[in-house]
RNA sequence: GCGGGCGUGGCGAAACUGGUAACCGCACAGGACUUAAAAUCCUGCGUCCUCAGUGACUUACGGGUUCGACCCCCGUCGCCCGCACCA
């Protein structure tokens, strides 16, 4: 090959060679780690910008999703770095979690080995894609050194109360004894074992982070910079609503109680209360089921019902009559039964709800079962007392009160208040029978976890003083590295020593706490850590407080809600116990999209084999795109595009690009095209595209760096040197500010107009028919794209900077700055509407005044011809933008 | 059920948020170079028509507001996401 090339380059003397990302690549990276120009001083005084992708599970392999992901944060940190800015921009790894132990009851592997393995695997994918990332900071969330701190952390948080151990309902999977969350519960079963899981009540460590519902409510109208979309997530998950407790007297005690508290929203329907439902494990309920065994019976089959989820979804109202009665707070001769009811939750409110069927679905669908009255005490603005009635939908909106007594004719929210403050006044059993009551939805964390392979919870049980913190110099609890995974359950509890510890306040022996923390606890602070992560303490203050918050976070949507919300809380849990000194941790979030793949199955689309794109030719016929098995000959079915997945072997590895193409290829096509908050399609097609255009810039630099040696780049104002100035000029604006806003699709089509721009001023500069003024656009021209191009394509941006005779390396040059005069034109062209629609164009001078403006466009043959001899009726001129003529 | 989003050429999309609808790319078609192919370069590419214009139509569909609507308002249809017996 190489004879024929040197003969190539003979034949014409401009041509270059292809370029080579396999040969480049490396050479670059070695030469930005050589610099170390990526690794950020925390001492440095340019303003900084930290930016930062959620870091990685170690699963095994990189995933082409991560590489978008870090593309998108590595062409903001070197954009920034180009602009100023002291970056930090570091990556570690989430490293807890059950898919080691999973691996390690499967493969006998231990399950540190099995992670880092995985992180030094995942480590070297990252540094093929060149990413500026400072890997000097990197930690993963399961070096001792990383969850020592969080122990220190823990302790801490213990300390200022915002800690509690309580006594709570979990999911239980018997097989895998362990705790299993919501998630992990599919129809009812566990997720790895399909054992049918059990309601269980289990003492856990929680984090209280409902003492700061409010305020993480509050505090999302300040984050600007989030998506609505999560703010919105986030605020109906914390879920707050503004009632009453209202306390019912019991027409007669049961079994030494005598009120019955209810949470409602809607103290405005009191008068339309027929019946009073409580949930199955209200103390109430199980007093009275004490002497009823039907009732006794009717709570059991609920409490089973509540185990599967599915059943839960379809479940019907159901509800037992107790026989107890409450007393209307407005009426004593009123009595309204009490029943147990399947669908009230003990978990929010008071566990119990007065139930008002002509205002509530549930409520109407329980009462129409049970024949239970259904009185409408609200009706729409012009309805008719007399006749408004509700028969199987529920009246929810707005109106007015009727059939209230006193209430009637008010707003609902007028009553509301008058019941309010009406109850407030009535007392029973020494309180009042009334009080306002914000409830949340949102639960404290509970981050107990029965497994080995997480963060030891420092906490040590003794008989007699009870559970005692260790001690911080006893820090850290490490995990024993001595343990075997023949039997499920967690391998801590088990361990013939480990558990075996004394009490750190009396001497005596006691045992430590086995349960590890939620691996959520590990991803909630690692942000703060990367900003001194070889200090002592969890933090330095000081680094953090510089550091911090985050100014531009980058993830998926997935995250949208829990990691998000216990990072926020995190950190104001962090702010009181003297961490760092901020509340919120990251002041710009972006949620970007899934790289997704067509599917192809063998013969049918709905039973066939799943096939790799590799294994499948896509050929195009009569203009119809057909799939064919490379194996067998066969036709494939080619399905719909879906996240990259395994199971459906729709999935490309990063390699399969890197490999041939390189990774600036694999950067730019994945932030071509798609806006990156959608999903990208994966298409070969579009590879290849990327590629062609990474070698057309190559050609299109190489053949200037010939023909435009020793030029000086020189703006030019008028004629064609002026055209490609302007060109690049506001081509280099429109991209600077692109990538502020993230819009890395429209940056690069930016950068293709460029490109197209310079291609015939630079054939004739290559051809000799340039004047000197073209020649020294044309050279300005070309060094600007080749800094626009830097972010994205980084390797090939370097070698073009060394063809042109650079000497510093592009990584370190600073963001050329774009002159405003070269940004305006001299002249505008206005659209000329005639009726609102287009006939044609004027051109004219850019400060030409709205009376010069509408003069000239009067005169223009098809407006005359429009108007037939007549006046206009109007001519409306926006300044620089359109003209209309409105006849 | 509740909350939110989306719908633009064959495809991914753009339109400075009320001012020329379709930038840029992919695919496709024609041409140049070549013995040939690849690569590269040039041209065309929303639909329709009396194949031409300063033409008609066109942003899911139907209305409205406006000199002017992909954008705002009302209604209909379709798709997607989150939460879900939350009182």
């Amino acid at each position: 090959m190489p004879a024929v090339r040197l003969l190539l380059s003979e034949k014409r003397p401009m041509a270059t060679e292809r370029y080579n990302p396999r040969a480049s690549e490396p050479k670059w990276q070695k030469a930005w780690a050589d610099k170390k120009l990526f690794e950020a001083s925390n001492d440095d005084p340019k303003p900084k910008y930290y930016v930062l992708e959620m870091f990685p599970y170690p699963s095994g392999r990189i995933h082409i999703g991560h590489t978008r992901n870090y593309t998108m944060g590595d062409v903001v940190a070197r954009y920034k770095r180009a602009k100023g800015f002291n970056v930090l921009h570091p990556m570690g790894w989430d490293a807890f979690g059950m898919p080691a132990e999973n691996a390690a009851m499967q493969n006998k592997v231990h399950p540190k080995e099995w992670t880092y393995q995985n992180i030094a695997t995942m480590r070297e994918q990252l540094k093929v894609m060149g990413l500026s990332l400072d890997w000097a900071r990197e930690f993963a969330t399961c070096d001792v050194d990383y969850y020592h701190r969080q122990q220190m952390l823990f302790l801490d948080f213990v300390e200022k109360g915002l800690v509690t151990r309580k006594s709570s309902k979990v999911n239980w999977d018997p097989e895998d004894m362990t705790v299993l969350a919501n998630e992990q519960v599919i129809d009812g079963r566990g997720w790895r074992s399909g054992a049918l899981v059990e309601q269980r009540e289990l003492t856990q460590w929680f984090f209280k982070i409902t003492d700061y519902a409010q305020d993480l409510l509050d505090s999302l109208d300040g984050l600007n910079e989030w998506p609505e979309k999560v703010k919105l997530m986030q605020q109906n998950w914390i879920g707050r609503s503004e009632g009453l407790l209202v306390r019912w007297p019991l027409a007669s005690d049961v079994a030494g109680e005598h009120e019955l508290e209810v949470y409602t929203t809607r103290p405005d329907t009191i008068f339309g209360a027929s019946f009073m439902a409580i949930a199955a494990d209200h103390p109430l309920a199980k007093k009275a089921a004490e002497t009823n065994p039907e009732l006794a019976k009717f709570i059991d089959e609920v409490r089973h019902m509540g185990t599967s989820v599915a059943a839960l979804e379809t479940a019907e109202k159901k509800g037992f009559d107790t026989g107890i009665r409450v007393v209307h707070p407005f009426d004593d001769s009123w009595t309204l039964p009490v029943y147990v009811a399947n669908f009230v939750l003990m978990e929010y409110g008071t566990g119990a709800i007065f139930g008002c069927p002509a205002h509530d679905q549930r409520d109407l669908d329980f009462a129409n079962k049970y024949g239970l009255p259904v009185v409408p005490v609200v009706m729409p603005e012009g309805a008719d007392k007399a006749t408004f009635q509700v028969i199987d939908v529920a009246y929810t909106d707005d109106g007015s009160m009727i059939n209230s007594r006193f209430l009637d004719g008010k707003s609902p929210s007028q009553a509301f208040d008058e019941v309010a403050r009406l109850l407030e006044q009535k007392t029973i059993g020494n309180r009042p029978m009334a009080e306002r009551k914000v409830n949340f939805r949102l639960r404290d964390w509970g981050i107990s976890r029965q497994r080995y392979w997480g963060c030891p919870i420092p906490m040590i049980h003794c008989e007699d003083c009870g559970v005692v913190p260790v001690p911080k110099a006893d820090l850290p609890v490490k995990l024993p590295d001595d343990v075997d995974f023949d039997r499920p359950g967690n391998p801590l509890d088990r361990h013939p020593t480990w558990r075996h510890v004394k009490c750190p306040q009396c001497g005596k022996d006691a045992r430590r706490e086995t349960d590890t923390m939620d691996t959520f606890v590990d991803s909630s602070w690692y942000f703060a850590r990367f900003t001194a992560p070889h200090a002592h303490e969890p933090t330095d203050p000081k680094a953090a407080n510089e550091w911090l918050p985050v100014d531009q976070y980058i993830g998926g949507i997935e995250h949208a809600i829990l990691h998000l919300l216990y990072s926020r809380f995190f950190t104001r849990a962090m702010r009181e116990t003297g961490h760092v000194d901020l509340a919120e941790p990251f002041k710009g979030l972006f949620t970007q999209g899934m790289v997704v793949h067509e599917t192809y199955r063998a013969g049918s689309a709905s039973s066939g084999r799943w096939l790799a794109p590799t294994e499948v030719r896509l050929e195009g016929v009569d203009g119809e795109r057909r799939a064919v098995e490379i194996a067998t000959g066969e036709a494939v079915t080619i399905g719909p595009l879906e996240k990259m997945s395994k199971s459906k072997k729709n999935t490309v590895s990063p390699e399969d690009i890197t490999d041939g193409y390189g990774a600036d290829t694999a950067r730019w096509f994945m932030l071509s095209d798609s806006p990156p908050e959608r999903d990208v399609e994966w298409t070969d097609d579009g590879a290849a595209g990327a590629h062609r255009f990474m070698q057309r810039i190559w050609r299109l630099v190489s053949t200037a760096a010939e023909t435009l040696a020793g030029v000086k780049p020189t703006a030019a104002a008028d004629g064609e040197a002026g055209a490609v100035s302007k060109a690049a000029h506001k081509i280099l604006k429109a991209v600077g500010e692109d990538i502020e806003k993230l819009a890395f699709n429209r940056a690069i089509a930016r950068i293709y107009e460029l490109a197209n721009a310079l291609t015939a001023p630079l054939n004739e500069v290559a051809e000799g028919k340039a004047d000197p003024a073209l020649r020294g656009a044309c050279r300005q021209a070309v060094e600007i794209l080749v800094h626009l191009i830097a972010p994205v394509m980084p390797h090939l941006a370097e070698e073009c900077w060394e063809t042109l005779g650079g000497t510093e390396l592009v990584a370190e040059r600073p963001w050329p700055v774009f002159d405003p005069a070269l940004v305006i034109d001299n002249d505008v062209t206005y659209p000329v509407q005639v009726n609102g629609k287009k006939r044609g164009d004027l051109t004219i001078a850019r400060d030409a005044d709205q009376g010069a403006v509408e003069k000239a466009v009067l005169a223009l043959d098809f407006v005359q011809k429009a108007l037939e001899g007549k006046a206009p009726r109007k001519v409306i001129i926006v300044p620089q933008r359109i003209v209309n003529v409105v006849a």
